[in-house]
DNA sequence: AAAGTCAGTGAATGAAGATTCATTCACTAT
DNA sequence: ATAGTGAATGAATCTTCATTCACTGACTTT
């Protein structure tokens, strides 16, 4: 094997680093701008600045402003696919499994603040093709929530409900933290917030004979 | 009193009058467009077109682009607002008082379909300012259902929850039925979900021993 | 009927900002 | 040492609107 190929290789490797940390820098930059400020009022020479490079370079990384936003929000998405699913892996029983996805959704909320509801936010500024794929993120990452409830429900634990419908609304109190953070953070703490919403949810669905056995999740309403 | 007067009172009115037609007139306008899409993507000509009149007439009424969008907006909330205060009126028990708010909030959902979410997709293109005035309209129109939670718990009729928490989320959950209404719709019908949601919410608060005087608001799950 | 008032118009202006591209610079291969 | 590659820059270009304002025409008043 010659010197050149190694080097090759080696400069190969190198540059697909490179390219990902540039993506990732940006995507951060933008994120954090976005989180603060509407795309509309996020100018490319804003991202440049935040990310502390110049306005051309972007462009060697998303082919316009649309993209950018479009993968911002994409990355965030997919951020709550992955981290819902860790969390759900072992735990054996179904209503402890949606505790626990929910309990996923909403340390990634607490921890992207503002980012989290850029789907909510952007959805409308983005291409009708960019929009549908960040419905499917968004199906996607709900479906652990609504597998667990689905076995919960054949487990005869939780009553007979729609398990989209419950699961999607429970995942909506995950987001309203963020959307109303600056309401409830003026009684609550996060913990408080998310052990509230858990035991409300619950409380509606667990059937009577089986509510006994999770006094931790329900709280007060046990 | 003299003609001329009579005649000058007449022409203020029929001023008067004009000016309000013409505002709800942009205002309408307005609404359907941001319904649609992104207010960075509808321009002053577009609404000007849509309402069909010239540009410079809506700075006769609307000192500039800000203000039209955050009128559009405040004038969905108001709507909020006076349909909510009216269903509660006259219902003696608490918990159908809770039910009938957020029926009423359901029905300006529906009614107002993409109109009804504007403030989630555009307050960050809005002024500090008019943000907080949004995010006050917010509050007052949660009160009816947050005193009616309140007095439900006094009466012994609902579990010792936060009034805040269980009543935002309720009241999100009618938003939800705007923000993913692409994958609700799939299999409900408006109804159906008003009455799903309304069982959800209240089979999380209602006494066991209270369960029985709701079997219409609980439905499959009393 | 002459003068005044005011809703309404839409072309012209100016600013903002997305996108491009000629150029620089650091690094690698020969 | 020299040529080659491509990352990075940022000034210049090009568009897209928001906003303005000189003008029109209907209606009122005297």
């Amino acid at each position: 094997m010659p010197t050149s190929e190694v080097r090759t290789d080696a400069a190969e490797a190198a540059r697909t680093a490179l390219v990902d940390t540039r993506r990732r820098q940006l995507l951060n930059a933008a994120a954090r701008l976005l989180g603060r400020a509407g795309s509309q009022s996020v100018s490319m020479q804003n991202v440049a600045d935040e990310a502390g490079v110049s306005v051309g370079l972007i462009y060697r990384y998303f082919a316009n402003k649309q993209e950018l936003v479009q993968a911002v929000i994409e990355d965030v998405l997919h951020e709550f696919s992955v981290r819902v699913a860790d969390p759900v892996q072992d735990e054996p029983d179904p209503v402890r499994r949606i505790a626990a996805a929910f309990a996923g959704y909403c340390a990634v909320v607490q921890e992207l603040r503002d980012a989290a509801v850029l789907a909510y936010q952007e959805s409308k500024t983005l291409e009708p093709e960019g929009r549908d794929t960040v419905k499917d993120l968004e199906v996607e990452s709900a479906e652990p929530l609504i597998a667990a409830t689905r076995e919960a429900i054949d487990a005869g634990l939780i009553r007979e409900v729609d398990p989209r419908v419950f699961a999607y609304g429970f995942l909506t109190t995950a987001h309203l933290w963020a959307l109303k953070h600056w309401y409830f953070s003026r009684f609550l703490t996060h913990e408080q917030y998310v052990a509230e919403q858990t035991a409300l949810a619950l409380s509606a669905v667990i059937r009577p004979e089986h509510r006994a056995a999770y006094p931790d999740l329900l709280g007060p309403l046990a």
